[in-house]
RNA sequence: GCCCGGAUGGUGAAAUUGGUAGACACAAGGGACUUAAAAUCCCUCGCCAGCGAUGGCGUACCGGUUCGAGUCCGGUUCCGGGCACCA
């Protein structure tokens, strides 16, 4: 054996031997559980960052440590291709995105390969792929016709000068990323998936998910977001036509409240009013400026304008004037909402704004019970003093009825025949009287919408669909599939190349075999992430999308990707398994069993601004702090200091593993990344206290290296031990407890790694070289190897082949009788604080307890001879003594 | 703005079900070994008072429940994630 820990040697032997054996190639056939394991895979972006290591070891060390428990593991790897940051990186670098893309792939490949973690890489898969993305265009025709995909109007951010649509990130503060030109709402036709048809099943299916993070699960149901409301009408007359204005509300109680309604820019009303109004048209038109983004719609300047227009309350025939409101979204809902100033905050300030009514319609419980009282007298003068300040407590101020009107507890005034109606009667009693006159009715709405997958993008894969003058929208036809798209493009910026591409567009119509154009548009890059792990299972099938290795497969038993996908991919995966389910491709309901979602890893970020507020972003690798002032390395000036956020390649804040790895090897890099911190918690990324994880896998090293320079031994398997081996014995069993049930059901490996390393603590203040002592101390290092090994394999291999030479790993079993322990010690409190302990039997009694306690030195100083008030004991770990 | 999380020593963190706050590490300081350095090993290390024994305070902030609160409840501040075209 090596005196030397060196990693370089231990790690490419190791990872030679794996890939020469193919030991981590998942068996279909096999008669051992399944378990596979899946870690979101990632965007080849160019280089890994330290995002990328901790996610990935997190999936490595469950994969492992299920392989050594005796399970069929399947982990697998590949690459969500398709995407923005290449045709970024090809407009800067002018490169063709597929050729961007395909290098980083092989680069961040080596890099992964050297982390040594347990992939099977013969199903690696790359969605810029046809032999991948052809079975999305497959499954697309078929959902086409089937009515789940449907084209319909939607509002995108629009940047003039470039001539282009822009995603939300590339919208900074309302101008576009490169042009910085005012950008507009634009509505365009896209095609859409009908996720809202699934809208209950998504929301329900959440109850067959315990595996899953109870908070990922509250965020889901809250975007799914149902709620019961009242869809109703408000009737008005228009050049000589009756029309009736739309609205959702899920608080019908407070229509009588409605003291003025607010539409979209681009609703009918709204045109129409503007068609004889030039004040009006200027609104509308500065209310079609701005991003889309629900963030900036939510925090810019609420502003309105009157249309002059009228319609009528369906319940109490007023009058009711119609604004413009710029916060109203014609494509969410009904584009238009009925408005109560007197509850609703953000009506409230509108009303203020423009000096518009507010009309109370909700008063408090308590308040109406006052009221009552005094109204009805004979009232003690206490009891009328009560009701009174009940109602001096209770003044009218608009920040008391909006939290009235919150709390759903109050019951209606200033409402007609509804008044005292409490919230659910109310809602009853309207929707009631408005069904009766045909102008409304109850209505389940969701907050979740249709999900547009529409891309006005070259980079991603082609929508199969061609435009016939005769035929409308035609799906290709399956024996035509994939629709390939070229590789030897290189975008612009400014719109869509495919466009311009002859060879690409033209094309005949599959119905009526005339000259038709084919769709441009590419799907959003979620649909190619929303089915991969299904096809992990079957990468090589190409006879359909799936065969039946998927059913074999799911659902994935373990899911791990960072909590930023709480909603979008995970809810978009849920739905696609749904869809596949539908069609007959997978048996089950759910993708995922069990998902650990991973704390982001963050950096600060850093950057210039140039003077058209264009903004170049410097990794922090190449920044360093002079005098509390951030500079660039390379050219000695200051930069901007950003805020400390999630490593990306938009923000050029990540940090490459490379220099750990080169530095310390893939062993330290993984050891230390575990670490940090539990794999839930976000990280603030920092190098400091790596030195320690190195230093630990030294000591380690060393300890064994010194044990097998005096000959292995058979591990101790129990029987009686002098005390300190014995104790050492102990430790080394409580140790195999604690990192099982870490790894395994708290998956927090930080607590594993340093249970780990206290054992290694007392096992080298460990004395003597009797053939006992070498037994356990064989025993101890046996199990540390296994034990760590789904952490830094590497090592851990190197070192059991020192010890158990041609013997394979296998998970240690705890054994009872050496857990057992004679005498405890508890603490003592004197009302509640801690004043001493006290050792008794492990198996003393409550009163043989108690009597402990109270006898104590320390107990005694504090009752000075009185009885104490009472004593409290808590079996196994103290005693609290009230006086 | 809305939804979801988080905040504990100089630093990363631990405390699993309401029961010893700070395990395990990092950094720092002191010492051993060395011609010297690196490496390694040993000791100290929440704050305040005290020579010490010990005592008081302490888990972002304010309040509450409890024999007992880092943990539960109400409110606040700051930080992170998401907000449907970053992935």
């Amino acid at each position: 054996m090596q005196e030397k820990y060196l990693p370089p040697e231990i790690e490419s032997a190791a990872q030679a031997q794996w890939a020469s054996k193919q030991v981590y190639r998942a068996a279909e056939a096999s008669d051992r559980p399944k378990y596979y394991c899946l870690s979101m895979f990632p965007y080849p972006s160019g280089r890994l960052h330290m995002g990328h290591v901790r996610n990935y070891t997190i999936g490595d060390v469950l994969a492992r440590y299920h392989t050594l428990r005796g399970f069929n593991v399947m982990q697998p790897m590949g690459w969500v291709a398709f995407g923005l940051p290449a045709e970024n990186a090809a407009i800067a670098n002018n490169v063709p995105p597929a050729a961007w893309t395909y290098a980083n792939i092989d680069h961040m490949r080596t890099q992964l390969q050297a982390l040594g973690f347990a992939i099977d890489w013969s199903r690696e898969l790359a969605t810029c792929k046809p032999d991948y993305y052809r079975w999305e265009q497959w499954l697309f025709t078929r959902l086409f016709e089937k009515g789940v995909i449907y084209k319909k109007m939607a509002t995108v951010n629009w940047d003039p000068v470039d001539a282009t649509v822009l995603a939300n990130e590339q919208v900074i503060d309302g101008r576009g990323w490169r042009s910085g030109a005012l950008v507009e709402k634009r509505d365009i036709p896209m095609y859409f998936f009908r996720i809202t048809r699934y809208a209950d099943e998504l929301l329900s299916g959440l109850d067959n998910l315990p595996g899953w993070p109870e908070r990922v699960k509250t965020m889901q149901a809250n975007w799914i977001g149902k709620s019961v409301g009242v869809r109703f009408a408000f009737p008005y007359q228009l050049d000589g036509q009756d029309e009736k204005l739309w609205v959702f509300t899920t608080r019908a109680d407070t229509i009588m409240g409605v003291t003025f309604c607010a539409v979209a820019a681009e609703h009918p009303l709204a045109t129409r009013a503007a068609a004889d109004n030039p004040g009006l048209a200027a609104f509308i038109a500065e209310c079609k400026q701005g991003s889309v983004a629900e963030a900036d719609m939510a925090t810019m300047e609420k502003k309105g304008m009157d249309t002059g227009l009228k319609v009528t309350h369906p319940l109490t025939g007023e009058q009711v004037p119609v604004w413009v409101g710029n916060y109203v979204l014609m494509s969410y809902g009904e584009g238009a909402v009925m408005a109560v100033p007197a509850h609703d905050e953000r009506d409230f300030g509108f009303a203020q704004k423009y000096s518009l009514p507010i009309r109370q319609v909700i008063e408090a419980g308590e308040v109406r019970e006052a009221k009552k009282a005094i109204e009805a007298g004979g009232l003690t003068e206490k009891g009328l003093a009560q009701c009174e300040k009940v109602l001096s407590d209770s003044q009218f101020t608009p920040e008391r009825w909006q939290v009235w009107y919150e709390e759903k507890n109050g019951v209606c005034v200033n409402s007609g025949k509804y008044d005292g109606l409490d919230y659910t009667a109310a809602v009853d009693a309207i929707a009631a009287d408005l069904a009766a006159l045909n102008l409304g009715e109850k209505k389940t709405q969701f907050r979740l919408r249709d999900w547009g997958i529409s891309r006005q993008r070259y980079w991603g894969c082609p929508i199969p669909i061609v435009h016939c003058d005769n035929c409308g929208d035609v799906p290709v036809p399956a024996d035509q599939l994939p629709v390939v798209l070229p590789e030897d493009v290189v975008p612009d910026g400014s719109g869509n190349p495919l466009n311009k591409r002859a060879d690409f567009v033209n094309c005949t119509c599959p119905k009526c075999g005339g000259a038709a154009r084919r769709e441009t548009d590419t799907m959003d890059t979620f649909v190619e992430s929303s089915w991969y792990y299904a096809r992990y299972a079957c990468p090589d099938f190409d006879g359909g999308m799936l065969d039946a290795r998927a059913n074999t497969w799911l659902p994935v038993d373990q899911y791990i990707g960072g909590i930023e996908h709480a909603i979008l991919h995970l809810l978009y995966a849920r739905f696609f398994h749904k869809l596949m389910r539908d069609e007959g491709l997978v048996t089950s309901d759910e993708p995922f069993a069990n998902l650990l979602t991973q704390g982001m890893v963050i950096a600060d970020t850093f950057c210039r601004e140039a003077a058209d507020g264009k903004k170049t972003w410097f990794n922090p690798a190449d920044v360093e702090m002079r005098d509390g002032v951030a500079i660039l390395k390379s050219d000695g000036q200051p930069v901007i200091v950003g805020g400390t956020e999630k490593m990306s390649k938009s923000k050029n804040n990540g940090v490459d593993p490379q220099a750990l790895i080169d530095q310390y090897g893939a062993d330290t890099a993984r050891l230390f990344t575990m670490f940090a911190a539990p794999p839930e918690q976000s990280l603030e990324w920092s190098d400091a206290g790596v030195e320690g994880a190195h230093r630990f896998l030294k000591r380690l090293w060393k300890l064994a290296f010194e044990h097998v320079q005096g000959g292995v031994v058979a591990a101790c398997s129990g029987g009686d031990l002098p005390d300190a081996a014995k104790t050492l014995r102990r430790q080394l069993h409580q140790t195999i407890q604690k990192v099982s049930d870490d790894i395994e059901r708290r998956k927090q490996f930080n607590t594993a790694i340093a249970a780990v390393m206290e054992l290694m603590n007392a096992l080298a203040r460990l004395e003597g070289d009797d053939a006992i002592t070498r037994s356990v101390r064989q025993e101890t290092l046996e199990a540390a190897a296994v034990m760590l090994s789904p952490i830094v394999p590497h090592v851990a291999e190197a070192l059991y082949a020192e010890l158990k030479p041609g013997v394979a790993m296998v998970w240690p079993t705890v054994d009872e009788a050496a857990l057992v322990q004679n005498e405890i010690e508890l603490m003592l409190q004197v009302n509640g604080k801690l004043r001493g302990q006290v050792s008794v039997a492990a198996t003393a009694t409550r009163e043989v307890i108690e009597a402990a306690a109270l006898a104590s030195e320390a107990v005694q100083k504090y009752l000075e001879g009185q009885a104490p008030k009472k004593v409290v004991v808590v079996p196994g770990r103290l005693v609290n003594i009230v006086i």
